[in-house]
DNA sequence: CTATTATAGGATAATTATTATCGACTGTCC
DNA sequence: GGACAGTCGATAATAATTATCCTATAATAG
């Protein structure tokens, strides 16, 4: 909470007591909460919030580094027609999505047993980073 | 394309002009479309095709496994305020996430260069499955 | 090949998630 | 303590997606 105020001073963001709130809800909730359920918590704290300071605050500590989305594509449906096996290749800036063929990477290896009797089906990976497009700018 | 009548057959789905169209437009679409995207090109084929139909058939087909969604969050903005390096369980089920501490999988490696000048900040991984909960029911 | 029927398509409205706008308020700095 | 920029709350607007409902067409039996 300490860190939180002080990046937000070098970030040069004021320190109020809603964003205090909402990134109060933000670390108390580890089940990675839509904007909608962050807006329930916080609300029981200050009652009069309204949903977009919610959502204003929470663009803000994303680009401040306070925060993280979950996935870089939750704006709308991306699709790939290819079921094979394969992992993708996401540039943070312009967000194209390209293949990347499984066996460019060593398997994934678990070193102990998954947490809390999870089945593991598959797993996905992304490898983020700059297109040569984006990197030459 | 004659694997895709055959699925559509062994599903039930009846093989109309659309969906052999939309299908065709995925699979020529490398670059991971959105739904509205796909509409675009199904249009310069079909001009009287409606938005709506494209989006039902995509949904049809992530259903009968002929596609698959780049991410299983993109309904909504999935927030995440632990900063620190790890990873993600996801139910395919009822979709809660947790988390995976880093150390958990052994570290990613690449067997060659990442392809087409790409440049790498860093990676993230779902492994995905049933919670406990879901595979208790 | 044609009739029947269930399924799918097109137009449109409705819903959900998110962003923008704007006047009022409040931290921050002097 | 007052001025000013930044923030808030209320509300409207936009974007993405889904539902509705009536018509058209694919599947299939005869």
């Amino acid at each position: 909470m300490e860190a939180f105020r002080r990046t937000c001073v070098e970030k040069g963001l004021a320190v109020t007591h809603q964003r205090q709130a909402i990134y109060r809800a933000l670390i108390s909730m580890p089940e990675h909460p839509a904007p909608e359920s962050v807006y329930e918590v916080v609300r029981s704290e200050i009652p009069t919030i309204s949903l977009g300071t919610v959502y204003k605050n929470i663009k803000t500590f994303l680009n401040a580094g306070l925060l993280r989305a979950v996935t870089l594509h939750h704006e709308s449906l991306r699709l790939d027609a290819n079921v094979e096996h394969h992992y993708h290749l996401v540039c943070t800036r312009c967000k194209s999505i390209t293949d990347l063929p499984a066996d460019d990477l060593e398997p994934i290896q678990f070193r102990r047993t998954p947490p809390r009797g999870f089945r593991v089906q598959n797993y996905s990976l992304e490898v983020h980073g700059l297109c040569a497009a984006c990197a030459a700018s």
